[in-house]
DNA sequence: TGACTTTTGTTCTAACTAGAACTTATAATG
DNA sequence: CATTATAAGTTCTAGTTAGAACAAAAGTCA
């Protein structure tokens, strides 16, 4: 039985997401953030805040690590760790004030630096291609599922 | 001017190569590897060996991170620096025998571990796939190279 | 040949990363 | 209420990461 070639749809996977943070990073380095860092704070943007947990899923960046990552930007005073008043274990990381008017001055400058890459993608192209990206993320997440459920 | 929403895209791209990148790894660690390790592995399976810089294409890992990985490998006895006979300041990487025979060992099973992910997807989808995810890397590189001419 | 430039791999630094063990707080069950 | 289980963040560890500065070896070109 020939195996199906998916090794070339992997490779194009992780260059196009390689390609895109380094992309993206040109810009953010400029403003002296890491990505990580950027992507809290363009995250917690309009918002009034939330858990660790919530900017966890949102972020993809895991619990441990968003502890450093939330640690240096407070040291920076872009934001701070404020108790939850419902969840005596939960902490709410929101903007400081100087973090809203940071994001206010940045933020815009980073989507226009983004759009350009999908000037020449009409509407339609943009749907498709995300379609195209949702199922293969459906494709692993059924794999994944299927692997821990063997155990 | 209305923007276009690039952005459920992006955020797709990077859900589908993190969920790939766990999937990946949950077998990866059964191994006794990294997912850069054992990435450099794969690459160096049936071949003769190579540079660093062609390690370093191959797998998209920059020189200073290379390094400490090929330690880390040469440590385990996977793989050997060998001086290149044709250029004083290369390296070629290779791997030793035990590397040959663990590459042997591991790299089908995970080939298989890679290909259940893909079961639902015809010849025709991966194609499909792959153009779709190449026209977005094209666009990352575009918009690279306009950036970096503009300084 | 000599001066300049580029390339190769190493080293160094600051930061990110996942996973596991841990503490504390909440929830669920008897 | 007591026991048990689950969840939220922190800490710790080993490893990866990119970028910058560096030494040594090639390459370029006048």
């Amino acid at each position: 039985m020939a195996q199906k070639p998916c090794i070339p749809v992997l490779r194009e996977l992780a260059r196009a997401y390689q390609d895109f943070e380094s992309y993206s990073a040109i810009h953010i380095r400029t403003i002296g953030l890491t990505p990580s860092q950027f992507d809290i704070i363009a995250t917690l943007g309009n918002t009034t805040g939330m858990s660790f947990r919530n900017l966890g899923e949102k972020t993809l960046i895991t619990k441990g690590t968003l502890t450093g990552v939330v640690n240096r930007l407070e040291a920076k005073n872009l934001v701070r760790r404020v108790a939850s008043p419902s969840d005596g274990r939960s902490q709410i990381v929101q903007l400081t004030r100087k973090g809203e008017a940071f994001f206010a001055q940045v933020f815009p400058a980073h989507m226009n630096h983004i759009e350009q890459v999908f000037a020449a993608f009409s509407q339609t192209d943009l749907d498709n291609t995300e379609a195209t990206l949702h199922r293969l993320r459906e494709a692993f997440s059924a794999a994944s599922k299927k692997v821990s459920a063997a155990k």
